[in-house]
DNA sequence: GCGGTTTCGACTGTCGACGATTATCTAGGG
DNA sequence: CCCTAGATAATCGTCGACAGTCGAAACCGC
């Protein structure tokens, strides 16, 4: 039983990460799903002593891990005190909206040029289900579907680049603090723009299928705004 | 005489960049300016000895400078043989175009909402500049002349994030072989469209802007593609 | 002479240790 | 009582050394 099914890929996997470059790619990797995750929420502290015996690594290797998470943006570093997990200012947040937008759109330009009819009938699939969650009211489960029908999309688009850097932008998002509240939020809205974006699509109208997809990113932007100045006015309401 | 004058910033700014990060910064920032400038062509390999007695450092910092720069994408890293100098592979750098593509159209949406008088002056004392310098027909005041200028529009679009990811991209163009053919073709067109672009820009319309800037750099990608094309049209009539 | 094998060299991966810097705690003076 | 200065501890920056791995040249058998 064990011999079988799920489990082998992932020993293999695991074997492969470790062949390819090893510990540092490992450590990396990992520190970084705790980043995302939030165990290691924003402005922590990492210490590499510390981390280096959860590891059972020496500090070398956790180091370079440390280097490759400041130069993807992940931590800052401050010579002789330590790496820290980034605070994503608001301001900054907004700015990386705007790159995201920019990027899905181009995702949304390239997909009408390469629309499949196995990709629209899939796509339409997403919609159907997406929809039928939204009027269930099932929070937990409208989440992780709408970031896969996204990330779908941006897979789709034939550029492994882009696929890339919107993956490393939609990242960088999770460190700001607001994250948790800008998912609950405004997601029965999203499946109409989704409609919309699939729509341009199949028309086959680059400028269209930009457009749409531009605008969306740029609708969750405001959306993201707007709880932010909510909670902004809460606490200010809280502190009276 | 040695206490006056210009070496005194060069000496204030090397310690402040030391203070600031020391050695692995510097070595990164070092072998970055070799990359780019050609003196370490892709391909290469980075020996850690070499490079270390080099800078007169031992291995670590350089090895935490590698770490950094094959996530900037500049190097790749090949278990237990070392580092190398990235080989951009034409498809990629045509991915990394419609990137930029984007990111540039980004730039010049932003731009259309916060042209000033005087950054309008300034531009258009840029179009007249390269007009003459395109008239004189000198390509190597052209080329940087150029540069600055886009430079000059993508940091003015008030999004800090944007104008490093841009630049990130424009260096990994850099990285492909076909450079040197690249800049010297199609330099008297492109002003053409700059003006198209700042144009724009002055009508205030944000998809109007956005559209010229995208299209810009999607021509300069053909430019690209056709420069290309014919290499290898001429090596393959050489290869007789 | 040629293919396979073995040995050798160079280099990377990893580690532990030393020196330097910063933060913290404590003691003394105002 | 507060503030400042010194000492101590924690932690980062850097280094040199050892072990494992890959490539290449030399060697041997056919």
């Amino acid at each position: 039983m064990t011999k079988a099914g799920s489990d082998i890929p992932d020993i293999a996997d695991q074997l492969a990460t470790l062949r390819s470059s090893s510990l540092t790619s490992v450590v990396e990797k990992e520190i970084e799903r705790l980043i995302l995750s939030g165990a290691l929420p924003p402005g922590e502290r990492l210490n590499e002593f510390q981390l280096a015996a959860r590891f059972g690594t020496s500090r070398g290797p956790l180091r370079e891990a440390m280097r490759s998470l400041h130069a993807k943006g992940y931590v800052e570093v401050v010579r002789n005190k330590g790496v820290f997990v980034r605070k994503i200012p608001i301001e900054e947040a907004l700015e990386i909206y705007d790159l995201r937008s920019a990027l899905f759109g181009l995702a949304g330009r390239l997909l009408a040029d390469r629309l499949t009819d196995e990709m629209l009938i899939r796509l339409k699939e997403y919609l159907d289900l997406m929809d039928e969650i939204a009027a269930a009211g099932d929070f937990e489960r409208y989440y992780p579907t709408n970031l896969e029908f996204h990330a779908y999309l941006v897979e789709s688009a034939g550029n492994r680049t882009l696929v890339k850097e919107y993956r490393s932008f939609v990242h960088r998002l999770h460190l700001c603090r607001q994250r948790t509240l800008v998912q609950a939020k405004g997601l029965y809205v999203s499946n109409h723009e989704h409609r919309e974006m699939i729509d341009a699509l199949a028309s086959g109208n680059e400028n269209r299928a930009h457009e749409a997809f531009f605008r969306h990113v740029q609708r969750a932007k405001q959306r993201f705004l707007s709880t932010f100045d909510e909670t902004a006015k809460a606490q200010a309401t809280k502190a009276d």
